[in-house]
DNA sequence: CGTCGCATTGATATCGCTCAAATCCGGTGG
DNA sequence: CCACCGGATTTGAGCGATATCAATGCGACG
């Protein structure tokens, strides 16, 4: 296990830790499918996986991208059944927290209730702040409102994880459209593009 | 106080009830703002409120509609300023349960703190459906998703609570462009409406 | 070297948004 | 009781932005 893995995990109380076990996905493996009973939750000690799900025209809609240190299947340990299908977009190192036990947990020890509850209430904002950029009419706002969400620092800088194209559907848009809409926006010197690394050059109050 | 009120603040515990404050706020009247200290978490009794952003532009965002039962502002617990602004978007009975009081009651009370975390999921899996619905390209899915997944029966039944005005907005469309995709799903016979009863007619698999 | 997927750009069509106007409806005041 | 008002509900017309289809370059990988 990578030093990176044992920091991800530290961020556990040990009585978390000593429940899960260390599995492992390669890219393209289901973790598991959309009506499967809950059998666990999940952190990323490496890698990724991908929540999503697929309307009847095959469409595939990514509810949630989780990276190291973030967990997912949280909202589902007090449903029945998964609603929705995660897959190891990478190779992804995880931690499997059995959901029997974890339920055990939270009813004993309150402290680690707590910090569940702010992890979900954290999800929930992060949620809604994706609704509000999806609600957003046009592909250039929608651009601005995920630097200046996600953003660090004053010009609201970004390290792209993924490709622009996985990009594209995360902003609910044609990658073609993103495409273009990063071209326009750097053509009127708005936005700065180094590769992954996207910048506001005139940084405008928050949305 | 109605049976109604009642009945939706016996939904608590006894002692969350003992730390709260019935307040009434008239129509259009603001709980909170958007950047205020965060001093207390919410269940409507009656009425309804809105927990909406309002872009540069103007245009308002409504994030979630709360009606009699439920909470909002749940998410802001812990955290020190409301990310948004509350509405009474009616004339609004509302339990004002002081924030510290609650973290304090979270940190005794197991039991409570499951059921805490359990609505915090739920509302998780409510705005990642909405995330779903919004991501959907063209209108006419938006309301057969809506229907789908907020509708009751094979025919997938919902009751339109407020105008369809406000519909369109949750949905994410004009509202011009609402009345025609109804329009013309009834006329197609894939929607049956009644006023703000709406239904779907021939019944297909779920999204 | 061939293949595959991402990145990019062009052309076109579609769909939803915007502006406009008419109607309906509930509530209010004379 | 009736005239009037504001907001919701419709319907129309036109524009523009985005999705879609297509083609090409490019880099990774076997």
């Amino acid at each position: 296990m990578s030093a990176i893995e044992s920091a991800v995990r530290d961020t556990l109380p040990r009585a978390v830790r000593d429940l899960a076990r260390r599995v492992e996905y390669p890219k393209g493996t289901p973790v598991f499918r959309q009506g499967d009973p809950v059998r666990a939750v999940f952190q990323v000690l490496g890698g990724e996986v991908r929540l999503a799900r697929f309307g009847k025209d095959g469409a595939e809609l990514v509810l949630q991208r989780a990276r190291p240190g973030e967990f997912f299947a949280e909202a589902s340990l007090d449903t029945s059944r998964y609603h929705c299908n995660a897959i190891a977009s990478e190779e992804a190192a995880l931690l499997e927290i059995p959901a029997r036990a974890l339920r055990e947990l939270l009813d004993e020890d309150t402290k680690f209730a707590r910090q569940w509850a702010a992890l979900l209430a954290r999800q929930l904002r992060s949620a809604r702040a994706r609704l509000e950029r999806l609600s957003l009419g046009s592909a250039a706002e929608r651009v601005r409102h995920y630097l200046n969400t996600e953003g660090h620092g004053t010009t609201c800088e970004v390290e792209l994880s993924g490709s622009l194209k996985d990009w594209a559907r995360e902003l609910g848009l044609a990658h073609e459209t993103l495409y273009r809409t990063l071209a326009r926006m750097q053509e009127s010197g708005e936005l700065e593009r180094e590769g992954a690394a996207l910048s506001l050059k005139a940084h405008r109050k928050r949305v």
